[in-house]
DNA sequence: ATTCTATTCCAAAACGTTTTGGGAGTCAAT
DNA sequence: ATTGACTCCCAAAACGTTTTGGAATAGAAT
């Protein structure tokens, strides 16, 4: 129904070839034969039939991103503000967003593949980064374009982008330890999750600095959820001698545990004091507004999206290993300030 | 590089075609051959070109869906939950999912009408309609296939999942004005957006049908954030006469809400009523935990997903016009349980 | 008159698939 | 011997674009 080259050509009288070029402005068709392809084509109303145009360029700029979700109540504020940030930069740059959502396993794998075989994306953004992640593992050997938010242990040189997470904990657990902070307790995520990973690292190192033991009984894993985080710190407020501060590895889990201390008629910033990680814009909004670390997600998805582009096309890329600085917030779970 | 069906053919020494109808089974080539061919495609490690299939075909297998977004700190829990109810379908039913992240405007409509023009999408996923909604005006007279999460005053008739929100909001209101409170401030939204219009609708004849007065001065109007709603929510208290009862239009403003009334010493749940609407993940580990309307997003997302996939195959739909009956959730921002 | 250069155009191939409309061969029934 | 049915196969067209490798014409330089 809509028009092609072919009609176009027709109605003007010249081949294919001269419609295709004059709407491309090449300079062997003449200044008069342009306009008149041009108005034709406006008033055909035509648009170019993408699919063509990737076969026949075999390129579809198109970039890919999987979500790893784990069940139906899936809802990480992280995920939407990176989304917007690889988003907006793609349509920026004339590349079109191609998003699947699929939990971690043998399927996510098959996923990237088939994708990678049929040419449907140009290139990958890889988010939340495992210590030994197949994905990069396979996309690297494929030798197919793609940029990590997050580093990992496999083997491999790949470009990406990465809050320094070890140094933010390292930070907060300075806070923790200057305020005189004994009893800490850390809720911690699957260390498999390489931001996990050095979040808990860092965090260990910092109050090993300060010369504050960190009891392993204060160590608890929670899977990043708020709903967790309260059931954790519910558990760690249990114990016969409860700790008196709380650093979580994400926000989210931070407001379970305030919502856990809450409950139990604890005044947090005073009676305990309880820390995140990201600054998520609820943290700023909290009862009380939350201390966590800054993490510019937005930004971040922005760098990696752009970064991947430049890798598609071929440009060169002056730095493919960027390490953020992350920055303490200090707001009020920590008392200090009322 | 990649093996196509012209080097099969070449390999088995067969026509393409046989190739081709081997590969779907077709019944007009020898159990053999299909079993050669298959064996050879393996081997070779044979995925089909998507572009060309879909130049083919002329049709792309592939949804679209436009998030409308405001400002790089974007980040709606909706939006997740929502996203990942039609990923899934999506993926379920062979279908890719393109996303754009666009604010709603010009720029946004012209992003639609490209997508429809140069085959890039088979469908349209619509959410959050506008009371007159161009986006939804446009595919209706394109005649392309288009499933939206809401309603809209456009005088087309169209397929939609929707919330009974006014129906929703009828019951807060009920329940706040059962619970005694005289003096109800509402958070309202932007009328332009349907829902919530449908939303302040149901407050308002709530109230009047238990012959409570709503008074002009506490209807404010929040961008449906959890800053704004904290913004708005002060701005309430601090009147001569504050509310016993702030009604929001959605979860994140009445969280907002929550550390307004909180950070002015008061006692949520006994000082003060706050309500919602969404109860989204965040609702049930606020502190304290928040009394709203429970909407099922993942649910939402996943029927929209299908009935648009349906129509894009021309089978037949049974409803296509659905509205769901939402339910109150009662926790303890209201008191009554503590 | 011939050659050269510029200008403007186009036929055909290519991208990789699916589908159409048969063709060739075999075997059994007439 | 002819017809019909059945099985297995394939050449060619089609989808709509871009690119390659010239061709045709006209004017200028030799």
């Amino acid at each position: 129904m809509p028009a092609t080259l072919k009609d176009i050509a027709k109605e003007v009288g010249k081949s294919i070839t001269t419609v295709s070029r004059a709407l491309h402005g090449y300079d062997d068709v003449s200044p008069e034969t342009i306009a008149l392809v041009r108005r034709v084509a406006d008033e055909m109303g035509y648009t170019p039939n993408i699919m063509a145009q990737r076969l026949q360029k075999q390129r579809t700029d198109t970039i890919g991103f999987i979500l790893p979700t784990f069940g139906p109540r899936f809802s990480d504020p992280f995920f939407s503000e990176f989304l917007a940030g690889i988003g907006n930069r793609a349509a920026k740059l004339g590349y079109d967003l191609l998003v699947s959502t699929r939990p971690p396993g043998e399927e996510e794998l098959s996923t990237y593949r088939r994708k990678v075989q049929s040419h449907l994306v140009d290139g990958f953004v890889i988010v939340r980064t495992r210590r030994h992640d197949p994905r990069i593992e396979y996309l690297c050997q494929a030798d197919f374009p793609f940029v990590a938010f997050g580093r990992t242990e496999n083997n491999c040189d790949f470009p990406y982008v990465d809050e320094d997470g070890e140094h933010g904990m390292r930070l907060m657990a300075h806070h923790l330890a200057d305020l005189g902070h004994k009893d800490i307790a850390f809720i911690a995520a699957p260390d498999e999750l390489m931001f996990a990973h050095y979040r808990s690292k860092g965090f260990k190192e910092g109050l090993e600095e300060r010369g504050v033991h960190l009891d392993e009984k204060l160590i608890v894993t929670g899977d990043l959820t708020q709903r967790d985080g309260f059931r954790q710190a519910t558990s760690l407020l249990e114990l016969t001698n409860p700790p008196t501060a709380i650093a979580a590895c994400n926000d989210l889990m931070a407001m379970g545990a305030i919502s856990a201390a809450q409950k139990r008629g604890l005044i947090v910033g005073k009676d305990i004091a309880i820390t995140g990680f990201d600054n998520i814009p609820l943290a700023e909004h909290s009862h009380p507004p939350l201390t966590t670390i800054h993490q510019p997600i937005y930004q971040i998805g922005d760098m990696v999206c752009e970064i991947l582009i430049r890798r598609i096309k071929g440009e060169s890329v002056e730095t493919d290993h960027a390490l953020l600085e992350p920055t303490l917030v200090i707001r009020e779970t920590c008392g200090g300030n009322q």
